[in-house]
DNA sequence: TCCGCCGTCCACCGATCGGTGGAGGGCGGA
DNA sequence: TCCGCCCTCCACCGATCGGTGGACGGCGGA
């Protein structure tokens, strides 16, 4: 028998999932989280075989959940369910030691055989989700901005103009240029809007509506 | 015997809804669709009493199947069940004639409520959205860009130049300028950057990342 | 009818930005 | 050790942008 915590915020969708795992014969839900922080504490307490994790979620998102996880109890595989797969969320959790990564239109009878994969330790990628891994392989030419870089373009997004950047980093205008220079080759851009919306659209920033 | 029709894109979470709603004495989920197209269909074919609906999914948008059903069928009552509270979201859901409006993260039983008072004609709104409709109804200061603003803005996303723009639409440089100048004011904004930021925010253009 | 909003356009200014082509220092891995 | 990456800074240019203060016609509601 197979254990299975389920953590996502919406209760609606925890329903679902536990509904139908806990309908299979051989998987059994021992527990359910709303958040990152719950879900550690339920891991610790009822030792579960396969965590199945959301990654937006309030108070601790799914990824610093992953990464704790993995330090302190590395025998639990955690499966993603999430709804975007944008490519940082998926470098992210992948990059902290997600088994698998799943998306919410996916029919359920593949969301019970991927736990039961991911019990036995196998790696389970959404097909949409593979090939943006493999193409981000293909294309290590794709150059990540650094996060000094990522933070000017931060300025750039909440409207500071470039002398702004340079007095809130305590560094000189020039040097928010060429920071942005470099971001803009990166991104394949040439404009600071165009740049700030290339970097919300991978993931580099935070969406705009929270 | 409340009859339920259930539209959402999400096959776990219309598993979700579809289990706990039709737990109820009262209620009886009566059939299931994954989009707007779907949706309507279903209606035709079902006549429910109540129609669960998501706002974003493939082929039709819920805000198209909304308005499809006040012009079709106006006796069926509408409920909005989203995970966001965008302000142009709600507005259009309301105004295209949703009896009413939640979110993913309602526990429940509220949701069970929620059918119920729908199915007697009341509207019911999330708090979170009361709030904001309450909020802009108190703030008609706030004026809306015009669709031809937003067009502009739009170019603007996208990395155009005012130049790039005007030609794109067939007016001056000048006439760009104006309408963006415009849309800085409307937003609270003094570039355009931030305003495209703010707009995306808002609801008033189509997020980066689809 | 007339008022107000919308869309279109103009000239002109200073501020800001995009871009070039440098330079130096620090830090970590090969 | 040395190479490469990252961060920092400079001067200078033309292009673009933000902002002012106008103007005119059209169209729909009061």
């Amino acid at each position: 028998m197979i254990r299975v915590l389920v953590v996502d915020d919406h209760p609606v969708v925890r329903g679902g999932l536990v509904g139908w795992l806990d309908a299979q014969a051989d998987l059994t839900v021992v527990g359910e989280a709303g958040d990152g922080l719950e879900a550690l504490a339920r891991v610790a307490e009822l030792g579960p075989d396969v965590v199945l994790m959301d990654l937006r979620m309030p108070r601790m998102d799914g990824v610093t959940a992953i990464e704790r996880l993995a330090a302190g109890h590395p025998a639990v595989r955690v499966l993603v369910l999430t709804t975007y797969d944008t490519d940082a969320d998926i470098v992210r959790a992948v990059g902290a030691g997600a088994t698998g990564y799943l998306l919410k239109d996916a029919p359920l009878p593949q969301l019970a055989d991927a736990v039961r994969a991911a019990a036995r330790g196998e790696t389970v990628l959404a097909p949409p989700v593979a090939a943006r891994l493999v193409s981000r392989m293909r294309a290590p030419a794709v150059e990540e901005p650094t996060a000094r870089e990522l933070e000017v373009l931060a300025g750039v997004a909440r409207g500071l103009t470039n002398a702004d950047i340079g007095r809130e980093l305590f560094i000189g205008e020039a040097t928010v240029k060429t920071h942005l220079l470099r971001v803009f080759a990166k991104l394949g851009v040439d404009d600071r809007t165009r740049a700030v919306m290339v970097a919300v659209e991978r993931g580099l920033l935070p969406r705009p509506g929270a």
